[in-house]
RNA sequence: GCCCCCAUCGUCUAGUGGCCCAGGACACCGCCCUUUCAAGGCGGCGGCGGGGAUUCGAAUUCCCCUGGGGGCACCA
């Protein structure tokens, strides 16, 4: 039995998106359990561009895979905007270094591939006959046999033609760290391209060659992949290079048990993002969908991830995306940042507040919110009590106000008020002894209305419709030092002028 | 259709033959705390897909069925 840490190759994983979209939450969990896989074993994270399909990849998207990596805090160690000794880590670029030619031209001298010139149309009819006959669509071999001098004549001749790699007969033996040992008879595999007939080299043959040369250790992927394993270890077998081990984690499902998609909801880390979800939050939840710890802790932090992480514990079952737990995850995370870090996560999130309020206005209106915040974008409406005084007259509960004893409290609190600093009068360094000095003042207030036998229940109900003309919002306190005294004088008065005026009338009336 | 993978509460999971008439978390419901809404505390509801076999004993091993997922490109 050889221990994990006497492994004499350090071990070394990559992250290969091909750039032909943003990132999608299941690649990032790929990238994740990559990234948690090196970390703890301290090894090497590589970030891979695979973009062969010239068609399909651009540019835009390679950037925005990297900023979201980046803001995910999955930070890599090589990678194509930090190079590396293994070679340039985009495969447009190496496939023009001629990387993958000598490969290719080294199965073809040992018979291991062969140029096949058959049209797309042929193949397609070729698909349909195997479909009708119930079987798996493979390529019959035609161009298998044709011999050499021959083929060079016809290359030589401009007709087009791709390079496929020769499957033998056997099985070809997957050992899966996640699922154990699987077993594919090549025969149902066909042989399959390696080089385009532009030259460019497939997927299933770029990866090998990548892999390879960068010398890559352990591929950790999606279950999508599987049967890609197999034609890959075909490949390096053809090579003669010892192959990586594999790991092949399930996918993410929808709430219904399909593919997770757009009509779900959100699937992208950009699209999180805007909504206001932490990375934290995020890195966790995706950790968590198919991967515990064996303490069996929900919460974690990246570096309790890190220290935890192992590989074979990730389940194998495909795991559905449930948005209320990553909700739940989002609020604790939210809930653990300190005021700076909270500062600067929220800031983006504070729409019109921000050009609004006053440097102490904004430290306790952020106070007030970070502890009920589902995610970042909640807070422009819990906020809406500071910056939008509903008119009492439009408010349906201003009818409680309408009383003797909502009259005593408001009167009360006017006598009060003044002695209150508001928020433009102090800074952000202030805010917690002004919040503090809010609650004493509603302490007081409390004491008085109970010698005046006033419910505190009705005051504090009373001060809250009065400020803002909703029954729901912040606490108190919060408010209370969060608007301008100047604010809370003017609404103090105008409630009260309201409740005096109807009072008045329903007398006169009565 | 063929090949491969998977199968514990609604959801994510713990569980590797006896410690499990199955533990935790989210969600849901109730109670408590409380100036509102949250948060927090406490409690409740709820599951080993079915059938065989092995065994003194099976959620755990094997087989079959069923169900779900993935793959079957000159896409990655």
């Amino acid at each position: 039995m050889i221990s994990e840490h006497s492994l004499p190759t350090p071990v070394r994983v990559r992250f290969a998106p091909s750039p032909t979209g943003t990132l999608h939450v299941g690649s990032a969990r790929t990238a994740l359990y990559n990234y948690l896989f090196a970390r703890h074993q301290r090894g090497i994270f590589v970030l891979r561009i695979e973009d062969t399909d010239a068609a399909r990849s651009r540019q835009e998207f390679e950037r925005s895979i990297l900023d979201d990596l980046a803001w995910l805090g999955l930070e890599w160690d090589e990678g194509p905007d930090k190079g590396g000794d293994l070679g340039s880590y985009r495969q447009s670029e190496r496939s023009g270094a001629g990387l993958y030619s000598g490969y290719a031209r080294r199965l073809m001298d040992e018979n291991k591939a062969y140029h096949c010139f058959c049209s797309q149309e042929r193949l397609e009819e070729l698909k349909q006959e195997c479909l009708s006959r119930n079987e798996m669509p493979q390529y019959d071999r035609r161009c298998g046999d044709i011999p050499r001098q021959e083929a060079e004549a016809r290359l030589a001749a401009g007709e087009p033609a791709a390079i496929r790699f020769r499957v033998a007969d056997g099985e070809v033996v997957v050992d899966d760290l996640i699922h154990g040992r699987t077993v594919f008879p090549a025969g149902v595999i066909g042989d399959f391209i390696i080089v385009r007939s532009d030259g460019g080299p497939s997927y299933n043959f770029a990866v090998v060659v990548d892999d390879i040369d960068m010398e890559i250790t352990h591929v950790i992927r999606g279950e999508d992949h599987l049967t890609n394993s197999a034609r890959q270890l075909l490949v390096y077998r053809a090579l003669a290079q010892e192959p990586p081990s594999f790991a092949h984690h399930s996918l993410i499902m929808g709430p219904d048990g399909g593919k997770l998609s757009k009509r779900h909801g959100a699937t992208s880390v950009g699209e999180f993002r805007r909504l206001g979800y932490l990375p934290a939050a995020i890195i966790n939840y995706l950790a968590l969908l198919s991967w515990a710890p064996p303490s069996g802790r929900e919460q974690m932090s990246k570096a309790e991830m890190i220290k935890d992480f192992e590989i074979h514990r990730v389940a194998r079952s495909p795991a559905i995306f449930d948005l209320q737990k990553l909700n739940w995850l989002n609020g604790l995370h939210i809930r653990d940042l300190d005021g700076e870090a909270f500062h600067k996560a929220i800031t983006p999130f504070m729409g019109r507040a921000a050009g609004l309020a006053s440097e102490g206005q904004l430290a306790v209106a952020e106070k007030a919110v970070q502890t009920s915040l589902v995610t970042l974008a909640d807070a422009a409406g819990q906020l809406a009590a500071f910056f939008d005084q509903k008119p009492l007259a439009e408010a349906e509960e201003a009818a409680e106000l309408i009383n003797a004893a909502s009259m005593r409290v408001l009167e009360l609190a006017l006598a009060r008020a003044a002695a209150l600093n508001g928020a433009a009068e102090f800074n952000a360094a202030g805010a917690g002894e002004e919040i503090e000095a809010a609650r004493l003042m509603l302490s007081g207030l409390k004491q008085e209305c109970r010698q005046e036998e006033i419910a505190p229940k009705q005051m504090y109900r009373t001060f809250r419709i009065a400020l803002t003309g909703r029954a729901s919002g912040p606490e108190l306190p919060f408010l209370l030092a969060g608007l301008a005294r100047e604010t809370v004088r003017q609404r103090l008065e105008a409630a009260r002028d309201f409740a005096a005026a109807r009072l008045g009338s329903k007398g006169q009336a009565g």
